[in-house]
DNA sequence: CGCCTTATACTACTTTTGAGCATAATTGGT
DNA sequence: ACCAATTATGCTCAAAAGTAGTATAAGGCG
């Protein structure tokens, strides 16, 4: 007879704000959280809509993009669990929405993901956290590891050491190796932690996500799910900046989006600070046309 | 009070053995299934330790690589599911092996994945099952849509219509689709049904790890979780190319796994029926030097 | 030896990508 | 009215990667 399992859904729903992608929590205490909420079997038919109802009933929210993510489920991730009592096994959840709007509870709150990432925005040139305080202590747990191939070729390849290049998408096998090496506050033990730490295993959560969504962003037209019907290229092409946290080259970024059929100009103009732009609206034929329409650039 | 939970484990074990991928199956009944088990949280660490131990138990195998796939809940997925009993979710893992040894259980079978989705494999041409069952259903089911946009894209594009490209890595997708339009046996309502069912939910799991694993080897070097150590390029452009289920284009290939530092020559020859062919090693140093090592080639 | 088979090398061409520069259409100040 | 600043948009060019072949090499076998 297996012991009892208690199911939870994590969802991690993003917006991004004028360049700067939001996720949102809930700040109750000294740690923000992901609005979680439990698996009824008896109220759901699915998981994905209890997903759906729970992010309504915690935040007032209707997500409109809501994919599943992974299942966690270690010993001791959550801290109600107890020697006789459930585990404590949660699914993760990405949500992706066009506008922060909220139900208007007090402890939620939308914070820049970055704050618990500040090594992952690389629009402003290489994060100075990185010469600081990152690359120093992985080159000691390579050291430390001898003649551990496996873990000299995981340290290079996550943190882009030795001129290996950076990959946008390996955000959570950077934390599992910040994590191992005590460098964020959710570590049993460390010191001289980076970034915001969050409740239980939700850092690891929020890094499964934006991986998933910088890995998703390149192959399916998900980032429109983050902005309106119609808009301009500049904010398009910041949107993937700030979910990628990497510059891009714009008349390049231009050229694929367009010429690639992604987008089509709308023929009405909006006023900048400098000459008008047109506006543009996402063309679904093309996930017909292109194995991977995407926004897939470098 | 939430109801109670039966958490599941199903792997889905892959091999390929003379171009031929084969998934480990439990043939009992009617219909083979995944070699499931139950997650029992008294007993294992976390969850990837209890699939590989229920793997162990089921089919006496330790699999190399093992991945979370997804997470499946839907009511009344497993029948067992009674009205007041508890809801059986189950976690899809993907294992890769490189040899089909086994425990030696009588009713465990290692079966071509393609018996399950014959319209998967393209090695030989444009599968027949295609013209002769699949495209005019799929475009009735799109008529019948009428003005549905989304309908006739999503058709187009997963089954390669009006000179759409086939998406290898759609394979979830196009099972659904089939599935909806009652060209499998596990609908509920179904006619002239198509590829070989499998129980429960498993042959939709079984298209989530082809899916993914088709996906994987073109970024990470997982494909040689089902080689030997030392192996000939055509050895690894024929394991490529019964996963991917598609011909690739052999000089290419071959410059594209060794110009780009995916394997490296071992100095040694292996006889073949014509001139003997130098055998090959993975190279892990790839890891580290490319964003994307994976034999991810047309 | 000549022929078959498979491995390996090489070439020509096309497409995609990366980086930079040029031009167009506004606003706001003088 | 004109100029400078600002942002959008268009264009070019070289490098890199991908596509599709053909040519040659090295074995076995009659």
């Amino acid at each position: 007879m297996p012991g009892e399992i208690a199911l939870g859904l994590d969802p991690v729903i993003v917006c991004v704000v004028d360049a700067v992608p939001l996720v949102l929590t809930v700040v109750d205490g000294e740690r923000p959280r992901l609005p979680a909420g439990s698996f009824d079997p008896a109220r759901d038919r699915t998981l994905e809509l209890a997903a759906r109802r729970s992010i309504d009933e915690q935040v007032g929210l209707n997500v409109g993009y809501l994919e599943q993510l992974y299942t966690f489920g270690d010993r001791f991730r959550d801290p109600r669990e107890t020697a006789g009592g459930p585990r404590y096994v949660t699914i993760g959840y990405l949500g992706l929405i066009g506008s922060p709007a909220l139900g208007g509870q007090a402890d939620v709150e939308w914070i820049d993901w970055y704050q618990f990432f500040p090594w992952e925005d690389w629009r402003r040139g290489r994060p100075l956290v990185l010469d600081k305080n990152v690359v120093d202590r992985v080159g000691a747990w390579i050291a430390e590891g001898g003649t551990d191939a496996g873990r000299r070729i995981r340290g290079t390849a996550a943190f882009g050491l030795d001129g290996a290049p950076w990959n946008d998408e390996a955000v959570l096998e950077r934390y599992e190796i910040l994590y191992e090496i005590g460098a964020v506050a959710e570590a049993p033990v460390h010191r001289d932690v980076l970034g915001r730490p969050m409740a239980l295993d939700h850092r690891r959560i929020l890094a499964t996500a934006i991986g998933r969504v910088r890995a998703k962003i390149k192959y399916r037209p998900v980032i429109f799910e983050l902005l309106p019907p119609s808009f301009t290229l500049w904010q398009l092409q910041r949107t993937v900046e700030a979910l990628g946290g990497m510059r891009l080259h714009k008349s390049n970024f231009r050229r694929f989006v367009e010429d690639g059929g992604l987008v089509v100009g709308t023929g009405e103009r909006r006023a900048t600070s400098g000459r008008p732009a047109e506006t543009f609206r996402f063309r679904p034929e093309v996930i017909a046309e292109r194995p991977d329409p995407g926004v897939g650039i470098r």
